[in-house]
DNA sequence: TTATCTTATCGTATAGCGACGATATATATG
DNA sequence: CATATATATCGTCGCTATACGATAAGATAA
């Protein structure tokens, strides 16, 4: 049984940072500023290279590998979650998490794509 | 003339910022997390843009084209310098602002390194 | 039902971000 | 020197993030 899988940041229609002035910029880049945030900490880092690693962990096997609080891991799990990057799926007691993989594809190239968009967009490239 | 360069965020020996637990972190990670910061902020992302389009500006000319005050501008400014992206030479009164290509390709290898990494870390893939 | 295990959430403290007006700084120009 | 221009910095406000201990909530096993 899945639980709330949460649309992938890039099919989302609102994106979750609210900064005082994010009526004033264009969805794409909410988007990939929220995307960029998500990847901003190196606990999550190290989350995502741990669940990848292992295909799947249960919240306490993360605890185990990083020096981190159980609650705090579970916050940047909720904001992996958030951020569409992985999934929990309920097993038992227990909560497996994974990567969405067709999510972090979809932010690695959206990231990826903004890049080289930038990139091309000097007239010395 | 330049003014203080600040070395790349993958050349740097140390990290930006600081979480309480940032010495238990690897370093690479404290450096991916770095760049993902200062691209966390579709501010900061447009900014970037527009340097692009420009290929360079003033602070000024992205005070006209962003809905934040001239502080606000130099704030992100200043995040954009302090990660390596950006590069500030003093030209008379102003200070001409251009994106450090060098440092921004670095940047979105890193990035794309560590996605592509992370990727064929699964046995699924 | 009770006990056990696992994870989310609450409460709290500290720190940092985002934003801006006001001010200081620095460089030309008259 | 005085003035104008351009940018950085200061001070402040409100909000969010990070981190953790303690507790609640959910699921299984006895």
């Amino acid at each position: 049984m899945r639980i709330k899988a949460l649309n992938p940041v890039h099919e989302r229609t609102q994106n979750i940072m609210a900064f005082p002035r994010s009526d004033k910029f264009d969805h794409e880049l909410l988007c990939l500023a929220d995307t960029a945030r998500a990847l901003s900490h190196p606990g999550r880092l190290a989350i995502l290279a741990l669940l990848a690693r292992r295909n799947e962990c249960i919240c306490g096997d993360i605890v185990e590998e990083l020096p981190l609080a159980q609650a705090t891991v579970s916050q940047h799990l909720k904001v992996l979650k958030e951020a569409g990057l992985i999934i929990g799926t309920i097993e038992g007691p227990r909560i497996c998490y994974c990567v969405d993989w067709k999510a972090f594809e979809k932010a690695a190239s959206g990231l990826a794509n903004w890049f080289s968009g930038i990139q091309s967009r000097t007239s010395f490239s």
